[in-house]
DNA sequence: CGTATTTGACCGGCGC
DNA sequence: GCGCCGGTCAAATACG
């Protein structure tokens, strides 16, 4: 079958017409369906599963590699792991939680306080370092204020610099709602800006392929889908865009997990290496960041208007300050990239959340990643 | 030629 | 029940 397929029953939500349709597309083809019966955090303090969630998030996130250990996780200076009751956890709470655990500021590896509910079983471990590892490569996010904590708004609040992650998984019973979801924030790296979309997006270490973009009510800045490319049959998938509060933080949203190792290399599967080379380090960005990092640099003539006219837009969005050296920035990525151990993030938050605030908003008021940087 | 990106259309969840 | 909106599909197009 198609990766859709399994996307769809993944979702626990998969309906026949979803399958019918999902069956004579999909570029992808044979996959098989991760099965995770548990996951055991390679280096953080032990989170028992919970049975009434484990179900749920094998659905969602079934990884049969989650035990694989994430070296950069490992490797963070400081996960944060924020238990939410079933409860959305404001920008403060987050906040507070950061604080009490002395992660907030983003020094040195830091103790790091895995407090997860049922809803945190998504093990984000898998995705937060390798989002991270790259973005925070070379271009150093802008130094942004403390972030508080406001009602509805979720994730992003990357105080101290620190970069907050949301688990959330609705609560609601339909497909949409009940889907888990990770939401992890961070300083858009300039040099990373997808300037047609106006998204960021951050390298990782999975080949991530785009397969839609839409404008998002109430937010100037499109979101990106992606799916993972280095497996046929990987279901993951995550959305990319801009805090509409803070430009200058990127708020992605992973869905679902990887049923594939790393990628030793990344796009294992992409024959082609269009990004880097076709679209500058603007438009490489946005694609899969293996070949976007690999060259970053590569000259291309890119003919398409739309590209600068949406350039244009985001420009005059505020852009990260330090939006500097984009070269610089993919090399450096590149060179993360062969590192994956490379300790890149002080802080790493995550939370669980509410349906309701499902795409977050981060707060604006300040991300700090200076600290982390 | 194979794969990635773009983008309009379609589907379906969700709120009213 | 209706309409809005988000998410995905898939054809067209681009690139190595």
């Amino acid at each position: 079958m198609c990766d859709y397929f399994w996307q769809r029953r993944e979702n626990g939500q998969g309906d026949l017409a979803d399958v019918v349709r999902s069956g004579g597309s999909g570029s992808a083809s044979g996959s098989e369906f991760p099965v995770v019966s548990d996951w055991h955090p390679p280096s953080e303090p032990t989170v028992p599963p919970s049975s009434s969630t484990v179900e749920d998030m094998n659905n969602d996130f079934g990884d049969p590699f989650a035990n694989l250990c994430d070296p950069l996780l490992s490797e963070l200076t400081g996960i944060e792991f924020f238990h939410n009751s079933g409860e959305m956890i404001t920008g403060g709470q987050v906040k507070a939680a950061t604080e009490s655990t002395g992660g907030g500021g983003g020094g040195g590896i830091m103790s790091q306080q895995l407090l997860m509910s049922e809803e945190m079983i998504t093990k984000p471990r898998d995705i937060i370092p390798r989002a991270f590892q790259l973005s925070s490569g070379g271009a150093k996010p802008s130094p942004l204020s403390p972030i508080e904590a406001s009602s509805g708004a979720v994730g992003c609040s990357a105080d101290d610099g620190g970069v907050q992650i949301s688990s959330t998984r609705s609560l609601g019973v339909k497909r949409r709602k009940n889907q888990a979801k990770k939401v992890v924030c961070i300083p858009a790296p300039a040099a990373a800006t997808n300037r047609s979309s106006g998204e960021v997006v951050p390298s990782d270490l999975w080949a991530w392929r785009k397969y839609g973009q839409k404008p998002i009510k109430g937010s100037p800045y499109p979101r990106g889908y992606y799916r993972c490319s280095s497996s046929k049959g990987c279901s993951a998938r995550k959305q990319v865009e801009r805090s509409r509060t803070n430009p200058n933080m990127l708020v992605i949203t992973y869905t679902s997990e990887h049923n594939h190792p790393w990628p030793t290399q990344r796009n294992a599967l992409a024959g082609s290496t269009r990004s880097q080379a076709s679209k500058n380090s603007s438009s490489a960005s946005k694609t899969s960041f293996g070949r976007s990092l690999v060259s970053p640099t590569a000259p291309k003539a890119d003919p398409k208007v739309k590209e600068e006219e949406e350039a244009a837009e985001i420009d005059n969005e505020p852009m990260i300050p330090e939006s500097n050296h984009p070269d610089d920035f993919f090399a450096d990525l590149a060179e993360l990239e062969t590192d994956p151990m490379s300790p890149i993030f002080s802080k790493v938050l995550i939370h669980a959340k509410q349906p309701e605030e499902e795409e977050e908003e981060p707060e604006d008021k300040g991300l700090g990643p200076l600290n982390m940087w």
